[in-house]
DNA sequence: CACCCTCGAGTTCA
DNA sequence: CTCGAGGGTG
């Protein structure tokens, strides 16, 4: 299953829906069977699994949504004067650019396009005649839809009357209701309250309101209904679809004020990306951009397929949240010994990745989220990046999940796992000296980018107690002997022999790395020595004022918290470290091996020197891809200038550079008005400082 | 003592 | 990126 790629998924859900489509239309429309009835539910579970790994194959008239007699006997079926069509979708820029080519070679000519938000709720029908609406149905299978004018004529927005004059005898005007997404949010806090079900989302929550037997309940739910088109409309009296919009917004319908007209596919493209960028700030929820062509004309003579207009497209972004199983909740420990439900789940397409884990914090996240091992699960991305365990679909439990229980003893070397401290939450491995995952996040942290920045050393990490050959020592008991690894000892690590028996490049690579990483500045050498609370910052800080590891060791608490950054915690932290004698063994074989714990020409505590340049003063934040910088290039600049770099912005902030790529930063600076600097501005800043700008 | 700003730590995947 | 918590400031 998981080896189906997403194009291959998508030509075949492609195909699955049409077939499912025809056999359905054939037999409910006349009466005949096309397929077997065990055929078209192969069919369906094939599509529902396709549309499981790829959440965002699954259109708003999948079949998969409407299975098993949809139609209602609540509302009165309602066959529409043109049918109702679904859009085929695109899902990528380069798909969207092949299909204007194709669609402007069609066409014979140069096309505009009108753009609008692709909002994710429910499709409505609207029958006026002669201005006075006389009834509204959702789609159904697009022909027939169900009856709900009555439940419809309590939104407010929707008129029941057009204004002005000159109406056509019949005209439908087709759009979306939705489910404003700040109001849903409260209503499910008041349907949790009341000990009610909650919605799943906000198109959830407009179906449900909608699709009410009690008018008056419709009537107390905040719908709103935009306009996204027409369906029966004899001689439209204007040219475009544009103009169309235009003329509905004068007979007083709700019109989206985001949609937007375009010269070329490639403008086209730019609305994707930019409304891609701020479709949390819109107040409903968006799945997708919709593309058409402007010019009526053009649409009449492009027609459409069995299901779709040729004439218009529409591009889906990748959806926020979709569902999987949740396998299984092991539980990983850190190099700090914290140990770490995490969720093993069925590997699952979400936001342009391949999602198998997520962390699950603690037990009482756990608990919190309610999930149980076996369960199906709700998962996003936080910040598209970390993926996020939002909570059970409880109505797919069928008594077969089982809760997860928090081991007592460290999965690594089987210690008992106790709270640091009094009514911490967190549960840790008390065998820091040699319990495997310990030192495997210790060496880890060593060879990572804010310690030594050491190439390789994550495989000596991983070979640290562990996966040695038989009968041999591994070749790290502990970090102490990282500076005085010989090739012979790294050679028992299979990474590091080639298949001759030899040692690899990489070993050789490794040992010559480490012994440059000897003379790093002190900062990063402090950084390595693990110590609790102690990161790039305050190592620096503390390296800065102190300039040897020896004047930090004989400094009172006092003295220590005197560095602007440290306070009592930190202080005490780092005493506490230097009394522990394994602790001190480290020091005393990294020293042996050659190990720089000075500052070269660093006068004693206090004698920090402030760099002065065109930047004091300043504090920047640097975030995107800067052209000319690396990340820690940018920071490291920031620094000779004088400047202070940031990781965050505030209102501290003064300036932000922002390369391409920059996310909720950039638009964290736009929303306090601090200065925007590309690279190049960037550049002028660390040379000439604000001047320059 | 209540805030706001940062830092540190844990995290996932290409 | 997000969270919790340390540190500094009014």
């Amino acid at each position: 299953m998981s080896e189906v790629s997403f194009e291959q998924a998508q030509v075949e859900a492609q195909q699955l829906t049409t077939k499912i489509m025809d056999a359905r239309d054939a037999y409910y429309e006349r009466d005949e069977s096309l397929i077997a009835d065990v055929e078209y539910d192969a069919l369906i579970h094939r599509l529902e699994e396709l549309e499981r790994l790829y959440p965002e194959l699954q259109g708003q008239d999948s079949p998969t949504l409407s299975v098993g007699g949809s139609a209602s006997t609540l509302f009165a079926p309602v066959t529409h004067a043109a049918r109702m069509m679904s859009l085929d979708n695109v899902f990528s820029e380069e798909q969207f650019l092949d299909w204007a080519a194709k669609t402007e070679r069609d066409a014979g000519q140069k096309l505009q396009y009108l753009c609008e938000l692709k909002i994710d709720g429910l499709a409505i029908n609207l029958r006026y005649e002669n201005g006075t609406l006389v009834s509204a149905a959702t789609r159904g299978d697009g022909v027939v839809g169900e009856d709900v004018t009555a439940n419809v004529l309590t939104i407010a927005g929707i008129p029941h009357e057009l204004a002005g004059s000159g109406h056509p005898p019949l005209v439908e005007i087709r759009g979306e209701i939705f489910f404003p997404v700040d109001a849903f949010r409260k209503l499910n806090i008041q349907l949790a309250e009341a000990g009610e079900k909650v919605f799943a989302n906000p198109r959830n929550a407009a179906s449900g309101s909608l699709r009410q037997k009690d008018t008056t309940k419709t009537a107390s739910r905040p719908l709103h209904m935009l306009v996204h088109g027409i369906g029966a409309w004899e001689d439209a009296p204007v040219p475009t679809q544009s103009q169309v919009y235009e003329l509905l917004r004068g007979w007083g319908m709700p019109v989206s004020t985001h949609f937007r007209v375009v010269e070329s596919p490639e403008a086209a493209a730019a609305f994707i990306a930019e409304m891609g960028a701020k479709r949390e700030s819109v107040e409903h929820e968006i799945d997708g951009i919709v593309i058409k062509v402007d010019d009526l004309h053009v649409q009449r003579e492009l027609g459409a397929t069995s299901r779709a207009p040729r004439w218009a497209i529409a591009y889906k972004y990748p959806p926020e949240q979709v569902n999987t199983k949740l396998v299984d909740i092991r539980v990983s420990v850190g190099r700090t010994g914290r140990a770490t439900p995490y969720a093993v789940v069925e590997p699952v397409h979400v936001a342009g990745s391949t999602v198998e884990f997520a962390t699950l914090h603690n037990q009482d996240v756990v608990k919190a989220k309610g999930v149980l091992i076996g369960d199906t699960i709700v998962i996003r991305k936080a910040g598209d990046v970390i993926p996020e365990v939002l909570g059970p679909v409880l109505e797919l439990r069928d008594g077969t999940e089982r809760a997860f229980v928090m081991p007592t003893g460290c999965p690594e070397c089987g210690a008992t796992l106790a709270p640091a401290s009094e009514g911490d939450i967190d549960l840790r491995c008390p065998n820091q000296k040699s319990c495997p995952a310990h030192v495997r996040g210790r060496v880890e942290h060593i060879g990572s980018r804010g310690g030594l920045d050491i190439e390789g050393l994550g495989e000596v990490a991983a070979a640290a107690r562990t996966n040695h050959k038989d009968g041999e020592q591994p070749p790290l008991e502990t970090e102490a002997n990282l500076f005085s690894l010989t090739l012979a000892e790294l050679k028992r690590v299979p990474y590091f022999v080639n298949a001759d028996g030899s040692e690899s490049k990489n070993a050789v690579e490794l040992i010559a790395n480490l012994e440059l990483a000897k003379t790093k500045p002190l900062w990063r050498i402090l950084v390595s020595l693990n110590i609790r609370h102690v990161g790039p910052v305050a190592a620096r800080a503390l390296a800065d004022y102190f300039g040897s590891l020896d004047a930090i060791r004989r400094a009172s608490v006092d003295e220590l918290a005197a560095v602007d950054g440290v306070g009592s915690i930190i202080a005490e932290s780092l005493q506490n470290w230097f009394e522990v004698d394994w602790h001190q063994d480290i020091i005393n074989e990294w020293a042996v091996a050659g190990v720089q714990f000075a500052t070269p020409g660093h006068a004693g505590p206090g004698a920090a020197a402030e760099i002065e340049g065109p930047c004091s003063g300043l504090t920047i934040v640097a975030t995107g891809t800067l052209e000319g910088y690396t990340r820690d290039g940018a920071q490291e600049a920031i620094i000779a200038a004088g400047g202070k770099p940031a990781s965050s912005v505030s209102k501290k902030t003064d300036y932000v550079a922002a390369g391409p790529g920059a996310g909720s930063k950039l638009a964290k600076a736009e929303e306090l008005d601090i200065p925007v600097l590309d690279a190049a501005g960037f550049t002028r800043l660390l040379q000439g400082g604000p001047a320059a700008l």
